[in-house]
DNA sequence: GTAGTTTGTTTATTGAAGTCACAAAGCCAG
DNA sequence: CTGGCTTTGTGACTTCAATAAACAAACTAC
């Protein structure tokens, strides 16, 4: 039916903000939307009519609902399964994936983990746009843009990699500009965009995961090698004013600790990746899986009966929660996530991490930070698809065709 | 004469981004504010028309202003010097100061530095705005609002000085209601808000001083004891989620230094304040003049001269370039401005600061961050009338009567 | 003087959101 | 099961900030 109602146009009105309530889980009727936006019922309404229709939403009318209150019950709103994806891409130490995922944090299909690693750029992001090409061509759905997330810093706005040692491609890759090239190539005409891994699980894990609704969020990770950090504020990723910031893995927790190739010695990077917790449990990494398996499998086997084992996580918990008491008295945060090694470091022993950020923080007394793990899989694939997305939560109608 | 214009009334229109353009000094004439905020020249000039009839700026339509250019000349727009101001207070360890500040951050009035200081804060804030409200009679002017600023986290949203050391008073102090029960005692009924001195210095610094135009502005500054920080980000003060944000005092600059009341050693708090420089360069202090002033007038007087003076300055400036490139890899601002002792020390040796920051930060290659030093005077107490301004800014129709 | 450029104002129009009235759909008490 | 109460959703009209388009004003350059 053509309703009389107000049509909107691309601009400045509500559907970005609601669209943003929906994907986020934050609006599941008509009634929520119209407090959390603070407009009223016949502009929620409205929004919701237009969301619906550009095959964003879906509104179930069906009655059955269980109100628990009185009152007329209000209809489910709910990203469309059907609606378009976001082509997201993920490459690391040992290799590459790619997913399509959809609003909501939705995943719609993974291609199976990849083990191709090459020194060139080019090559391998070719060989994670073609998998994410096929996905495309399978489900033959429409793409709304592509995000990839990369284990190093990248700078803005110029997209490209600065420290991507542990993919040994060249310092300064043009990545973003690569990974739209690529995806030039396969036919694509979304505009890609590229993230750190860690900034993006952030992201995600924010929007979908363990940081929702926390305004300040503080993410602390390590990937196979070395520590990153993540700061989401209001909602937004803070990235800082070229992309660089909260490279957190070169605070100082140990002043007598190993060298760092940063040129200090004792920092977080170091001290807390599951290197120095396999050196400092007196084992030798072996050929078989991925330093972070091996990290995780020790804690899991041996920490309950191994001493070494359990003085080796309990010093390498005592340098993270001295990092981190640190970065809460810089930022203040609400929240802060662990992922990686960190997060299996916080499943060993929850107290002693939590008691030390408690009581090595200036505000320990004022209010205790929560602490917990990364909740989401594959978070990094999910925070790329944010970025794709971001254009269209953004501005609903600019962003889409019709 | 009364206009056919589009009257404009309180809520969501573009008033405030207005003014805010004129009071940050962004927007010379209606021209520029029209590319700025992005409307038309008609939305502009009916914007900056309602706001001459508020009282809060003056167009100025005499053709002489020299334009530079082809094209009819454009009027200027100016903060109306006669218009309401915001009373600004600030209480430090030697005593306290009140002042009046005008849009455009403009000191109209302050009265003389008062060394009373006291341990119980309503005693003081009573003094100090019982100075403020004589400023007010005196002038005759409209009050907009009242802000304090104190050498102590803030917590919001209680308002209470979590760390008022240096101030004698007792931690947690509910500073904001305090003072918003001496403003009511003294007649005066516009709200007051309270901020960390240095946290106010920064954003007084961004908007009409050191900062203008940085995007992401990192302060750090010594008071007479101590060291504070701030981060301005996107043109708001950063403070955390609950207004804690910034202690950057316990950065490990020094891992075998003094120890620090903190519980750990070598920190930025105890390494590069005033009493460690002197306390380095072999001096005792003296009973004359505060700790700042005094380590200012020997680095002015002798670090020319005086080796020792030389070099404990050069250990000093170390320790707060590491600090500060510790937190270039947390915040990657896009400028750094250094107020108290740490600005003195910049003056003495810019070449061997900006250095340090340069090669001991993560991206030194990819873009140095400028270091500067801050230029307002009473930074502190034009930041403490920002906030009180705060809500002018937001919504001129709505903050001011009429 | 004339052409070109930029700034400012006026009039009419647009479009997102608000107001208000009413309908729909559930509870609950009698 | 009927009528009161509450909450949700929809349609008609209104509001008002902002726009578009035309015009006027004030300068520079030739």
């Amino acid at each position: 039916m053509t309703h009389t109602r107000t049509r909107l146009e691309r601009g400045r009105n509500a559907l970005g903000p609601a669209l943003e309530l929906v994907h986020t889980g934050r609006a599941p009727t008509r009634a929520v939307l119209t407090t959390a936006l603070g407009v009223t019922r016949a502009t929620a309404g409205a929004v919701a009519s237009e969301l619906q229709t550009l095959g964003l939403i879906t509104v179930d009318s069906r009655p059955g609902g269980a109100t628990g209150s009185h009152g007329r019950p209000s209809h489910r709103l709910a990203i469309d399964p059907g609606g378009p994806v976001a082509l997201a891409a993920q490459v690391h130490a040992d290799g590459f994936r790619a997913a399509l995922v959809g609003l909501g944090g939705r995943l719609h299909a993974t291609t199976p983990a990849c083990t191709t690693v090459a020194a060139d750029p080019k090559q391998i992001l070719g060989e994670v746009v073609a998998a994410g090409a096929d996905l495309l061509r399978e489900t033959g759905r429409h793409c709304v843009g592509a995000g990839l997330a990369v284990p190093s810093a990248v700078a803005e706005p110029e997209g490209t990699a600065l420290n991507p040692l542990h993919l040994a491609w060249p310092a300064g890759a043009p990545v973003r500009d690569i990974f739209n090239e690529c995806l030039a190539e396969a036919g694509i005409t979304a505009p890609g965009y590229c993230g750190n891994d860690v900034n993006l699980a952030a992201l995600a894990e924010h929007r979908h995961g363990a940081g929702r609704g926390a305004a300040h969020l503080l993410c602390v990770a390590t990937g196979h090698r070395g520590v990153g950090g993540a700061l989401v504020l209001d909602g937004r990723l803070h990235s800082g004013s070229a992309g660089l910031a909260m490279e957190v893995g070169h605070l100082t927790v140990d002043p007598t600790g190993r060298p760092c190739h940063c040129g200090s010695r004792g920092c977080l990077d170091v001290e807390t990746d599951p290197l120095a917790l396999l050196e400092a449990a007196g084992r030798t990494p072996g050929p078989e899986g991925s330093l972070l398996d091996q990290a995780r499998d020790l804690l899991r086997a041996e920490y309950a009966t191994d001493p070494a084992v359990r003085a080796a996580a309990h010093a390498v918990i005592d340098r993270l929660g001295l990092g981190l008491a640190g970065l809460v008295n810089i930022l203040n945060p609400d929240r802060i996530i662990l992922g990686g090694l960190h997060r299996w470091l916080l499943e060993a022993d929850p107290q002693r991490l939590r008691g030390l950020v408690e009581t090595r923080s200036l505000w320990g007394r004022s209010g205790t930070v929560p602490v917990s793990a990364c909740v989401l899989d594959y978070n990094s694939l999910v925070g790329a698809a944010e970025l794709a997305w971001q254009p269209v939560l953004d501005d609903p109608l600019a962003a889409l065709p019709t």
